[in-house]
DNA sequence: GCCTCCATTATTGTCCGACAATAAATTCTA
DNA sequence: TAGAATTTATTGTCGGACAATAATGGAGGC
């Protein structure tokens, strides 16, 4: 007997939760076509409209998706960017502070690179070494730095090949930067960015777990300081960056 | 002029967009009434269907809920069970493997136990001290064992007072418990599991964040060589758990 | 046989309107 | 003034319609 909360749930629910056991259960696996709205509405034996709302929640969860330009809708397994802008939302709305983001990222940061110095290839180690030039290059435009210094961590969060960690991350990082973004333009600390950056490098360079850990780790305390020393509010509520609204 | 891709945006998504901009800003509170869809409909401008498919979108994505019975709609803060289905339907369909899986456990339990040493008050080491008690007493039910350290898991973790961080473990810590499942089963390593639980109460109970750090942290090593004795593959991609089809 | 261009078809996005069920608000009554 | 009865508002679902356009299939040229 279905328990009490399916009782009086809505037909578009339903189809939802119908659709998305074929998909998780692999009934319907990931590059499939799903049916079009009027087929569906007759084989679930509702109004296109009821189909619709459900096409809406699925869609919105990511597990089915229209290609690019495209009307047809197919399965597809959730982009880091659909789930990531959800755990923006709730970090933003529970007003989390910005202590518990720094601690999340002193989590995940350390041992991405740790991970990274496993698995990192050549290719990823020519990439941080353009992206220290560059930081080099750029240590008085502190705009420039902020990119960098975004580009730099999510590369080293890729070499980790770790997904989960990175799907984790990721919204935490969003976050957490524009934070950043006022430690370093108020203490002009790029000379210590790079310095850090040059010996994370170096750790990955020689496949140093344990370094690249410990000077990553000692790269995020230190930017706590920073904050403190910018005379920041580490119990403040992040808030939306700006370039999201 | 909008950029290309909102020229072509459907009204549903504008619509989407506008209240979620509304929502983030501030502008409409945690609490507040969402207005009827036949209000938003008018003042959007478009048919109530079209309001429908946005507030469905909202509903996903936990930024707008009805109370539990009721047909009005308030605005809310996303609650973790939102986010958390959708970062596990994305492990489950990214295949992500166990090994990540363990390396996301192993990058966040030791956190949340050092994090924890310095925010725990009593009554939560008197549920910790509970939870010891009844493991004591369950040695030799497995399935009572995998239940009472998932709890115990979870004390430490809300005691950690890092809300972004629990965000991220739920997911990962539910997708982890089926194999840990089978490696207690086929090692019946009961008794190990207990003494790393007490040692790391104690710890707690000194405020010891580097040695409930520590233990921790030897305690989800520990798993893993559990996990390949028990012969089982760590590069397996993690699977749904059965309790959520 | 393979490719390009065009006509046809399928599909989506949006709208209109309607109705039953029931939650919410209001009025009435004790 | 508390509780019951009644009215109103709101949602869930349905039926159908239409324009825009992506997808498909075929005709003709290479």
């Amino acid at each position: 007997m279905p328990p009490d909360f399916v009782r009086n749930e809505p037909a578009y629910r339903q189809v939802v939760r119908s659709i998305e056991a074929k998909i998780m259960s692999g009934q319907w696996s990931v590059g499939d076509r799903v049916p079009s709205e009027t087929t569906m509405a007759g084989d679930f034996g509702v109004h296109r409209s009821t189909v619709r709302e459900a096409v809406r929640v699925l869609e919105q969860n990511g597990l089915v998706r229209r290609h690019d330009g495209g009307k047809l809708l197919y399965v597809t397994a959730p982009r880091e960017a659909d789930i990531s802008a959800r755990i923006t939302a709730a970090i933003v709305l529970h007003e989390i502070s910005f202590l518990e983001l720094w601690e999340s990222m002193r989590c995940f940061e350390p041992v991405l690179a740790e991970c990274a110095a496993r698995h990192i290839d050549d290719e990823t180690l020519d990439l941080l070494q353009a992206n220290l030039d560059k930081t080099r290059a750029s240590l008085e435009d502190q705009q420039a730095l902020v990119q960098l210094d975004i580009a730099f961590h999510q590369i080293i969060a890729r070499a980790s090949r770790n997904r989960a960690l990175q799907l984790c991350r990721q919204p935490i990082s969003q976050l957490f930067y524009p934070s950043f973004s006022k430690v370093l333009t108020s203490l002009s600390a790029g000379e210590r960015l790079l310095f850090a950056h040059e010996k994370i490098v170096q750790a990955l360079r020689n496949r140093d777990a344990v370094g690249a850990r410990s000077w990553m780790d000692k790269h995020i305390v230190d930017f706590r300081r920073g904050y403190e020393l910018a005379n920041l509010d580490i119990d403040m509520a992040a808030d939306w960056p700006a370039d999201q609204r």
